[in-house]
Formats: C-alpha cells, sequence, structure tokens
RNA sequence: GGGCGUUUAGCUCAGCUGGUUUAGAGCAUCUGCCUUACAAGCAGAGGGUCUGCGGUUCGAAUCCGUAAACGCCCACCA
C-alpha cells in the first residue's frame, strides 16, 4: 500500500460496486421506513457548491439511517423549472435563429424536450461522483406522466373545492419572458432613483399648478385622478377641481382619500390604475377607468391612449419603458413643466429569474385561495409536530402564513403543465376570454366532448413542487396506496431558506390536504455557500468552485469533510479550498492508521499488559464517543459530530491508542491485541462512514474477507443494537485514570521539548501516591521513563510539573538551567495564589455560603484544598531549587 | 416601517436550564523534529475576559434593559 491515499479508482469502483448490488434501493418491509425526497434541481441544472453542501447532508442522514438498521429510501429526481428552462430553450433557439413566437407550441416543446433530454440528469450523474446513495431505480421527473397527472388532478381538484379561481388582478408581470409571476417570485433592490416633481396646472385657475412627485413619469399617460387626503391643509385649495396632466393633455379630476399620507412628499398622489397596486385599489374604490399604456414587453402602446391626448405624444408609441422616461422628462422639462427632480432611493421590483423591472399589471389568471392552506399549514410548524433546525424559521414562516395572499398559479408559458381549463370556442369567439363566464368554463382531467379550446396558460413550476413528496409515490392518484404509507410522511427534508415560502410551506399545505398528515417531520436548512470572504458565490464573481474539479483534488470524500466542517445548520458556511484540503489530509491519517495496523506480524505470544490497558481504555473512550455521535445526530448538529469523530480517530485511535500498542520495532504483535485492534477499526469504520463513505467501505473490505455483495453500510442490521450501544455506559473510571496518563505524558514530553532531551534517553521520574500506577506500565512505554518513588534519592536539581495535586519530578543534574526552572515554577506558583485568591473571595463571602447549593460550595472548598497543596508543593519545589 | 438573528482567540465556530479547578475546539501561527504508519506527519508553545454601557444576583460569556455594528426576512408610502 502506498503510504497516500488515492481515492479516484477507490471511488468509481466502489459507487459501481454499490451500484451493481442494488445497495441503494429500497422496497416497502418490515423494517422501520427512513425516507427522504431530494429537493428536485432543475432538470437543465449543473452541480454547485449549494447542492454539494445540501446533498452531503442528506446523503450523510441516509446513510446513517442505514446503519442504524432502518429501511433507508432516498428518491431523487428534477424539476422542469418552467420559466428558467423555457429561458434557457428560447436563448438557445435564438442562437439557432429562431424566434419563440415564430414557432408553434407543439414545436416549441418539441424543443423543449430535446434539450430535457440532452440535459436532463447531469445533475444526477454529478451527484454519484459525490457519493449520494440515491434510489435511482426511483428517478422521477416534475413532468413525468405520474408527477403530471397528479398535477392536473389537483388542479381539478381544488377548483371543484372553490379553491382555485380565475380573476381579472394585479399581478407581477415580466415584461421580458411576458408572462406573470407569484409574489414569491419578484426580488425587492435597493436603488438609487431619482423623484421626479411634474407640474399639473390646474384647470379652473389657469396658471396655478399643483405638484405632483413620482419615481416613474413615463406612467403619466395612464394618469386618471390626482388624489390628496382631504385633511392636508396645503392642498385644500385643490378640493373639487381639476388638473391637465402635463404634456399630455388628458383633464383629470381631484379625488380625496385619507390612504395619501400626510407630509409625504406634496400630498399630491398621481393615480395609475392600470400600472400601481394601490393605484389600482384607489381606482376600483372610486370607479375610475383604467388605462394600459404598455404592451406586454413594457414598451408603449399609444393605441389604447384615448384620444385627447395631444397629437404630439403619439411619438412615445413603441418606446421602451426606460427610454421613455428620459424623454418626458426631457420634453417636459423644455415646457417647464418639471418643478424640481431630486435623488430618492426606494425599491424595486425584480423578476427572480430574468433579472427585469417587474412591470405591475392588470391580467386575467388563476389564483389558488391561500387562508384554508395557511390555517392547516401554521399549527403544526408552530407545535412542532414538524420541527424546524433551526427553530428561528418558525418566526419567519409563521409571518409568512399569517398574512398570507392568494397564489397566482399561471404562467403565461409554453413549458410546463398545461392548465385543463377548457372554453366552448362559439361562446368564446362571442365574449372574449375576459367576459367569459365562469360557469361555463369546464376544468377537467380528459378534454371534453365538442367544440373547445384548452387555456393557453402553464402552470408554475412550484404547483407540481408542493406534491413532490406525495406525487413520487404516487400519493394523489392511487391514495392509500402501499408505498405512500409506507414511505409517507417522509424523515427530514434538507433544503435552503430561500425557499422556505416557494416550497417548504406549500409542501406542508399539500401534505394535509391531500394525505391529512405532515410531508416530513424535520426541515434541516442549510446556509448559504461563499467564498472566504463572505461573498455569495456566483457565476459573475468567479468564485464559485468546480465540485467535480474539487473532487478530483480532494476526492470526494476530502469534499464531503470540507463542506460540512464549518456548516451548522443554518449559518452560512465560508468556503475555502483549505477545508478540502483538511478532509484530504484525514482520508490520508485513516489510509495509514490501517496501513499500520494490517502491517503487524501478528504471532501467538502474550498479550502485554500495556496493550490490556489500552484496549479497556479505548473500549470506553469509542463508547463514549459513539454515544456523543449520536446524541449530536438527534440534533442534526453533523459538522460537530465529524468533528468528533475526527478527533478520535486523530488523537485517540492514531495519537494514543495506537502507540500504547505498537510492539516494539520488528516485533510481532499478539493476536488478542490484533483481533481487538481489528474489531476497534471496524466500529471507526461504520461510525465514519456517512461522511466519508468511500474510505471507509474501502477499508472495511481490506479489514476482513469480505463476501461479495457485502458492504459496510449493511453492516448493522438490528436497530436495537445501535440503540443500546446509544444508552450503553461508558466506564468514567477507565477514562479519567487515562486522562491523568496522558497529562503525566505530556508533563514529561513537555520537559524533553523544552530541554532538547531525545525521546531515545530514558529519564528517571518521581512521584507519590498517584493511581497512575495503574498505568505504569503505559507511562514507560510511552514517556519512556523509568519509575521511582523515593524522593529521598534525589537531587534537588530537577524539572517538576503537576497533575491534579500530585508533583512529578525527573532530576536533571545535567541539563538544569535554575534561573528558567525558578521562573517557570513562580510562574505556576503566581498562578495558583491567584486562584486560590478568588476562591477564598467566595467562601469568606457569608452571603455565597448562605445562598449556594451546598455541592457547589462543598466543590469551592475541595477548590480550595486543591489549590493549597498545589502552592505547597510549588514552594517546597521552589525552596529545594533555591537551597 | 416592522420582525428575526448574530457579535466569544488571527479565521470559522461550541459553550443547553447562571456556579464543573480564574473560557473550549478545529484551522492558522511560532518552536523543535524526515523517530522504522502517516512531513497530507509528530512533539511542544503562544494567543481571547467573551462588542460597549447599565441592571438582576452571593455569583453572568450565560438572565434583563440599552446602544452600536453586521446580516437576513417581511411590508403598497407615491
Amino acid at each position: 500500500m502506498d503510504s497516500k491515499y488515492n481515492p479516484t479508482e477507490i471511488e468509481a469502483r466502489w459507487y459501481q460496486y454499490w451500484l451493481d448490488n442494488k445497495l441503494f434501493h429500497s422496497e416497502p418491509d418490515g423494517r422501520a421506513p427512513y425516507t427522504i425526497v431530494i429537493p428536485p434541481p432543475n432538470v437543465t441544472g449543473v452541480l454547485h457548491m449549494g447542492h454539494v453542501l445540501n446533498e452531503t447532508i442528506q446523503d450523510i442522514l441516509v446513510r446513517r439511517a442505514r446503519l442504524e438498521g432502518k429501511n433507508a429510501c432516498w428518491v431523487p429526481g428534477t424539476d422542469h423549472a418552467s420559466i428558467a428552462t423555457e429561458a434557457k430553450v428560447i436563448k438557445r433557439l435564438k442562437e439557432q435563429g429562431i424566434n419563440k413566437s415564430d414557432l408553434t407550441r407543439e414545436q416549441f416543446l418539441k424543443h423543449a424536450w430535446d434539450w430535457t433530454d440532452e440535459h436532463g440528469g447531469i445533475i444526477l450523474k454529478q451527484l454519484r461522483k459525490l457519493g449520494c446513495s440515491c434510489d435511482w431505480d426511483r428517478t422521477a421527473f416534475t413532468m413525468d406522466e405520474t408527477r403530471s397527472k397528479a398535477v392536473i388532478h389537483v388542479f381539478c381538484d381544488l377548483y371543484k373545492k372553490g379553491l382555485i379561481y380565475r380573476g381579472l388582478r394585479m399581478v407581477n408581470w415580466d415584461p421580458e419572458r411576458q408572462t406573470a409571476l407569484s409574489d414569491e417570485e419578484v426580488i425587492y433592490h435597493d436603488e438609487h432613483n431619482k423623484f421626479y416633481y411634474l407640474r399639473y396646472e390646474v384647470a379652473e385657475e389657469p396658471g396655478k399648478y399643483a405638484i405632483v412627485a413620482t419615481t416613474r413619469p413615463e406612467t403619466i399617460f395612464g394618469d386618471i385622478a390626482v388624489c390628496i387626503n382631504p385633511k392636508e391643509e396645503k392642498n385644500q385649495w385643490l378640493k373639487g377641481k381639476h388638473v391637465i396632466v402635463p404634456g399630455v393633455g388628458r383633464v383629470i379630476p381631484i379625488i380625496e382619500d385619507r390612504y395619501v399620507e400626510i407630509g409625504f412628499g406634496t400630498g399630491c398622489l398621481k393615480v395609475t390604475p392600470a400600472h400601481d397596486v394601490n393605484d389600482y385599489a384607489l381606482g376600483q374604490k372610486y370607479n375610475l377607468k383604467t388605462i394600459d399604456i404598455f404592451t406586454p414587453d413594457a414598451h408603449l402602446n399609444m393605441d389604447t391612449v384615448e384620444l385627447e391626448l395631444q397629437p404630439n405624444v403619439r411619438k412615445y408609441h413603441g418606446m421602451d419603458r426606460f427610454d421613455c422616461r428620459k424623454q418626458i422628462v426631457e420634453d417636459l422639462q423644455a415646457l417647464g413643466l418639471v418643478e424640481k427632480i431630486e435623488d430618492y432611493d426606494n425599491k424595486v421590483g425584480y423578476s427572480e429569474r430574468t433579472n427585469v423591472p417587474i412591470e405591475p399589471r392588470l391580467s386575467l389568471q388563476w389564483f389558488v385561495k391561500m387562508q384554508h392552506f395557511a390555517d392547516i399549514a401554521l399549527p403544526p410548524v408552530m407545535n412542532d409536530e414538524i420541527v424546524f433546525y433551526p427553530a428561528k424559521y418558525k418566526n419567519t414562516y409563521r409571518n409568512w402564513l399569517e398574512n398570507i395572499k392568494d397564489w397566482c398559479i399561471s404562467r403565461q408559458l409554453w413549458w410546463g403543465h398545461r392548465i385543463p381549463a377548457y372554453y366552448d370556442t362559439d361562446l368564446l369567439a362571442q365574449t372574449g376570454l375576459e367576459n367569459y363566464p365562469d360557469d361555463k368554463i369546464i376544468v377537467s382531467e380528459t378534454k371534453p366532448e365538442g367544440n373547445y379550446v384548452q387555456d393557453e396558460g402553464a402552470l408554475d413550476t412550484w404547483f407540481s413542487s408542493w406534491l413532490w413528496p406525495i406525487s413520487l409515490f404516487d400519493g394523489i392518484e392511487n391514495p392509500g396506496n402501499k408505498e405512500i404509507q409506507y414511505y409517507y410522511p417522509t424523515a427530514d427534508l434538507v433544503t435552503g431558506p430561500d425557499i422556505i415560502f416557494f416550497w417548504v410551506a406549500r409542501m406542508i399545505m399539500a401534505g394535509y390536504e391531500y394525505v391529512g398528515k405532515m410531508p416530513f417531520k424535520h426541515v434541516y436548512f442549510t446556509g448559504i455557500v461563499r467564498d472566504k470572504l463572505g461573498r455569495k458565490m456566483s457565476k459573475s464573481l468567479g468564485n464559485s468552485p468546480d465540485p467535480l474539479d474539487l473532487i478530483e483534488r480532494f476526492g470526494a470524500d476530502g469534499v464531503r469533510m470540507g463542506i460540512l466542517l464549518s456548516a451548522p445548520a443554518g449559518n452560512d458556511i465560508l468556503y475555502d479550498d483549505s477545508l478540502c484540503e483538511q478532509g484530504r489530509n484525514f482520508c490520508n491519517k485513516i489510509w495509514n492508521c490501517f496501513r499500520l495496523v494490517k502491517g503487524f506480524e501478528v504471532a501467538d505470544i502474550e498479550q502485554p499488559k500495556t496493550a490490556k490497558d489500552a484496549i479497556e481504555w479505548f473500549e470506553a473512550k469509542l463508547g463514549e464517543t459513539e454515544a456523543e455521535v449520536a446524541d449530536l445526530f438527534s440534533k442534526y448538529r453533523l459538522s460537530e459530530a465529524l468533528m468528533a469523530i475526527y478527533k478520535l480517530y486523530t488523537d485517540e485511535f492514531s495519537g494514543w491508542y495506537l502507540e500504547m500498542i505498537k510492539p516494539a520495532y520488528q516485533q510481532p504483535i499478539d493476536r488478542a491485541t490484533y483481533e481487538a485492534t481489528l474489531a476497534f477499526f471496524d466500529r471507526l469504520l461504520r461510525l465514519l462512514h456517512p461522511f466519508m463513505p468511500f474510505i471507509t467501505e474501502e477499508l472495511w473490505h481490506e479489514l476482513y474477507t469480505r463476501k461479495d455483495g457485502e458492504s459496510i453500510m449493511v453492516a448493522v442490521k438490528d436497530v436495537n443494537e445501535t440503540e443500546t450501544r446509544r444508552k450503553r455506559d461508558v466506564n468514567e473510571t477507565v477514562l479519567n485514570r487515562m486522562n491523568t496518563l496522558k497529562e503525566i505524558v505530556s508533563g514529561v514530553r513537555n520537559i524533553r521539548a523544552s530541554k532538547n532531551i531525545p525521546q531515545k534517553e530514558t529519564l528517571t521520574l518521581y512521584f507519590e501516591g498517584a493511581d497512575a500506577y495503574e498505568y505504569a506500565a503505559l507511562l514507560q512505554k510511552l514517556a519512556n521513563v523509568a519509575i521511582a518513588n523515593d524522593k529521598s534519592q534525589m537531587s534537588n536539581n530537577k524539572s517538576t510539573f503537576l497533575v491534579g495535586t500530585v508533583e512529578y519530578a525527573i532530576p536533571m543534574d545535567a541539563f538544569i538551567n535554575v534561573e528558567e526552572e525558578l521562573k517557570k515554577l513562580e510562574a505556576d506558583l503566581a498562578h495558583q495564589q491567584g486562584f486560590l485568591r478568588g476562591v477564598m473571595a467566595k467562601l469568606s463571602n457569608e452571603r455565597f455560603v448562605a445562598n449556594a447549593k451546598p455541592e457547589i460550595v462543598e466543590l469551592e472548598r475541595k477548590k480550595k484544598a486543591d489549590a493549597e497543596a498545589r502552592i505547597a508543593s510549588l514552594e517546597e519545589a521552589i525552596k529545594a531549587l533555591k537551597g
């Protein structure tokens, strides 16, 4: 075996072995189920560091569950990501010189499916490199047959229940993709903008002006009123009058409403019902006309604007909204109708996917009534039936549900599930879509007989995602089937907090609505992966490493450790290559431990006491860590669990245990110790396996002769065995005794280091009355000391150290530097005296003695006694040195 | 404008219901070692008074109040 661990070949080999032996596959059986459904990545997506974090955590949980004897099932799949994928397809078509508008729906979909077949699943292949133990036989797609049927079924069902309706509403409009969006798909950015103060001449008093402040002067073509607060004193003179929209010529009334805030701006608000949510509300309230001045791609459309316009405004027709803003301001300035322009900071909504400013737009869309869903989804999270890690997201969740708004689920897209609503062709020709009577709409899973046309819209991607934990087990179409009964509710959901509303909340809603049960018991929210400077990883910054490249450099196990190490739930993780390096180094450490153990020559000789003691202690230590890891898992503190295991390997096993049992140079090891060590190694590998699946599988097979098809991941079959191990009492006496021994050994090493005494040189160690005598043999072996207890034979030239209250001394005739030694002892003495003063301050405080718990007082007394003993011992040593 | 979270060694973080030998870990740093498993290693060392202020208490990193900084979420002030 090479002294360096080389992961590449090993990883490929074992992943194939796992697949060949169907070790990831799950079928319902008598064991307890453990289910995770993957947050489906976009079908055309590519693996990034966020996935690495997310999927590694899921894989750890799944593999741990498998080792605990549960029937673990991790269902993989991809999401059709309607708007994101459609955008990519359009972009590619454009590169080929094809416009979407030149294609029929069927032609376009053909291109989209081609793209999906080409790119779909790349990301799933990449997950295999990471070691993800998904049940690939169950791979699903949100637009495959089962999932599509479920979506359509649910749409029809909710429509029948009166929970889905069609309506003309103000929605968030994406002018780039020309579709409606849900509120959640709008991202607000702070921007430095301008506040334009425009002069609206008062019709009844020519030459006098009402000043209106606006951030969007290009919308004045749609102005239909100016609103003032009836109580605003400075605007009393405008009551009941009319003003002329500057540059446009339309005469519009002054209306009054308390919505206008007194003291803000000029107190005059222009009302443009077609292009602002609040203005729309005002328009409804006062029955105002709505003038839509934009085309669907947000260019000016003067055709819909009335003839009262001054003829020259026709020139704005077809202009982009932002070009128009510049132009109209210039023109108004020329006319002297701009009072002033001020800097102004406000927030502007952008489309999450296309990153263009949203245009509020009056539009006919389909909505889900959400109050009912909020009512069923809030309680289980608030009373911890569904547990969030970290719990702080409960607040976020509650806040959203308590202010829930209806969900706009229709999109003007082709790639997605088509809305199963049908309109009578003849009737539609008479009424048009907007005035088509609701009671004549047919919502049905199949196309009705006769002359009907289907709604052109597709559904929001999340309208399929919210069914994912159910539809993966066909629980919508076949409720109560064997699989849904067995695998649902799933155990854990691992995802980012950015989709808590999009996805987590809605899955909870759908879960209760369609299965009557929660979709998962625990939600683990990961943080965002940032670079070491704290910047979000992004393509444009070029600070996002390619995970496959990292796997090549550090090995999948190394990358898994790297990404996990600083990733407590919910905290952002600052990624740096050095973390993966630490992971790789750890692999190498394990590798070399293994080389040492398997390199031992075994003989049937007597087991030395050192080995017996070592085994007794390591048994206790391993049990302690196993219990600790189990506890940390139960709290989802995975990075801490990994750290505990890391320390167990490097410090305890490698640093202490192996040194204890290691035979002398070129000597064989006794069989009993060898076998015990292999057994420890077996447990160590299983403990680590969920985190680092490849190296552990490799070494597990090297440890003993294994049968073909065996695997570390199914090594423990009995859930009860792990339960008992979790609760097993660890031998505290042994652990404490060994801690003392380690401190003594460190004390000796310290002296060697400070005085440059090589390990090879045997020293004499004097001490009295310590239980370290129990481990005298180990002490001699590890510290290379001869133990003596007759201090009278010892010279005054000595180096000393304290462990507990016991003094340990090494005669130093040849090496002693009295001054240095004194300095050290005196520093120690000062420290102990300071400590004693602190303790005395407490003990001499009557109120402390009177009020503190007796055991606390007792402890302080013990501290006092110990400190006094140490001080006495130090003083004596100083005296001896001086004398 | 609301709400939430964070602030502990150079960095990233533990420290749960206040008392467990005057604050812990990993990494990084420094010193010495190529010691026959591992230099992707071994041994040793240094480094914080817990963001500031005020309070509760016999006792506070830990509880309360307050200020500041940073971060996140929500919200229709044009």
